[in-house]
RNA sequence: GCUCCCAUCGUCUAGUGGCCUAGGACACAGCCCUCUCAAGGCUGGUACACGAGUUCGAAUCUCGUUGGGAGCGCCA
């Protein structure tokens, strides 16, 4: 039997990463098995949800390359569907319609709570079969009334509840429309989903659709309830840590390999190994590996992760982000030497594609000014000389190579009998702006003679205008 | 309140009865390397929530306590 998982979330809110998380376990545990991973869009709430939201997910998911090999279903579209189950329920007499209230029902849940007792539909409606015309009612569920039910969880184990605690879902409101819980349940069982793979908050809700896929005739599938993603704080998810659109972390620099990987560990783990490639994950994830408590959010490493994967990426898939970073800093370049060679030369210097965009802008752009403190330590009277016998010596330079351009600078180091420093220093500073930089020589060397000898004279002008 | 879930360094985790004076990683501190910044290497501190029990032996098994979380909607 193949396997087949789904992510599914509902266009609500935005997809944050304890979203992605869920598509991701959903999505190796597919693709380890080579099974297939469908999206179902679950928009039954016409309320809250919007298209903005969908297409958020969408871009989302593909930006992360979690492709989906099904879908995307939206649920809207299978309304007919769910309508055909309900009547056919009605019909079985494994539903039926109930009458009761909203008054009547929140009096009877605040009696059961203050009585110490788990509030739940008393049944009321369940034996009284007789339809009211033009009153309005829902449809229940006739959950049944004593046993248990065994959510036999891949990550939690064998989790039993009894029916008892259990009471007579709504399946459509008063205005026909199905609900949440059973929706999944006709769906997972068209669609034949074989794994569900989603958050641990939804282990309450386990008992009442298995018990509902059997009222369908269908074999439950195999559960797994991840463990919840918390904040740095340890407090629950929100917009102040990581809540936020995964997007914004392709706008933050973030490779998604990083925040795939960071987030793969999140619950799970492969020995003392931290970096995975993609193909890694697939190969070596497994549902039965995960942990069952919660975990918290940790930016600094996810920083880690990201610099990791900048220093393995390729230098083409580097430069593709990084010209998207220098185009929001207004800086436009399709200089795809320029673009990998600047990529490679900060690989180990960035964090994040943002910061590789903001710290090699001299590489793109004529410089702005130099700081403050380096240009005072290092652009000074005694500099002046040293500029002019690198400006003659690097005019002179043969090969504009960096090993070439490194002989140059020692050879005027033991020329002035100073140490490197105060040769390359003043040189990056002309030439960077500040005294932050990669080796000056493999520096110099990509920025081109040009540029830096055109930097050079312009620094002797800022000492000795 | 009721039902269910969870519990190893600050954080992510290894650990499934003896390899544990608890390992790795992030972060932090120091040192080395060094033309700056990184990267890398080395070193350091900090954890089995608590209490009983089972056992020759428990982070690992059992029970309880405490603490955290989720659910209890005509939301998903």
């Amino acid at each position: 039997m193949t396997v087949r998982t789904r992510f599914a979330p509902s266009p609500t809110g935005m997809l944050h990463i304890g979203g992605v998380r869920t598509a991701l376990f959903s999505w190796l545990y597919a693709k380890h098995h080579g099974g297939t991973f469908i999206l179902r869009v679950e928009d039954t709430d016409r309320e809250r949800s919007t298209d903005e939201a969908t297409q958020v997910i969408l871009d989302g998911m593909q930006w992360l390359g979690l492709t989906a090999d099904e879908g995307p279903y939206y649920q809207t579209r299978r309304m007919d569907r769910y309508r055909e189950v309900i009547e056919q329920w009605l019909a079985e007499g494994k539903a039926y319609r109930c009458y009761c209230t909203k008054e009547h029902l929140d009096e009877l849940r605040a009696r059961q709570m203050a009585a110490k007792q788990n509030p739940r539909y008393d049944g009321r409606c369940r034996e009284c079969a007789e339809h009211r015309e033009g009153v309005p009612y829902v449809v229940r569920f006739k959950n049944p009334l004593d046993g248990s039910v065994v959510v036999d969880d891949q990550v939690h184990g064998p989790v039993v509840f009894e029916n008892t605690q259990l009471d007579d879902l709504i399946i459509a409101r008063s205005d026909g429309t199905p609900t949440y819980n059973f929706c999944v349940v006709v769906d997972d069982s068209d669609m034949a989903i074989t794994h569900v793979v989603r958050g641990d908050d939804h282990l309450n809700n386990t008992p009442r659709q298995i018990n509902m896929l059997r009222a369908l005739g269908a074999t439950p599938p195999v559960y797994a309830h991840l463990p919840m993603i918390l904040g740095a704080d340890g407090a629950k998810l929100s917009k102040r840590h990581g809540a936020v659109s995964v997007l914004q972390y392709q706008e933050e620099g973030y490779l998604p390999s990083a925040l795939l990987n960071y987030l793969v560990r999140l619950g799970w783990s492969y020995g003392d190994q931290e970096v995975f490639t993609l193909g890694e994950m697939i190969q070596y994830f497994d549902i039965k590996d995960v942990n069952k408590s919660a975990s918290a959010f940790n930016p600094e490493k996810l920083l880690w992760l990201n610099q990791q994967h900048i220093m393995n990426a390729p230098a083409s898939v580097l430069a593709v982000g990084l010209r998207e970073q220098l185009a929001s800093l207004d800086v436009h370049t399709e200089d795809q030497v320029m673009l990998e060679g600047v990529a490679n030369i900060l690989r180990e210097r960035a964090k994040t594609l943002k910061e590789m965009a903001q710290t090699g802008l001299y590489f793109f752009r004529e410089i702005d000014g130099y700081e403050e403190k380096s240009a005072k330590k290092n652009l000074t009277a005694e500099a002046l000389p040293i500029l002019q016998a690198l400006i003659q010596s690097l005019q002179a330079l043969p090969e504009w190579k960096a090993v070439a351009i490194h002989d140059v600078i020692t050879a005027i180091s033991t020329q002035f009998a100073v140490g490197m420093g105060k040769v390359a220093q003043p040189l990056r500073v002309a030439v960077c702006g500040s005294g932050v930089s990669p080796p000056i020589d493999t520096t110099v060397e990509l920025l081109g003679r040009v540029v830096t000898l055109a930097r050079l004279q312009r620094a002797q002008a800022f000492i000795a205008p």
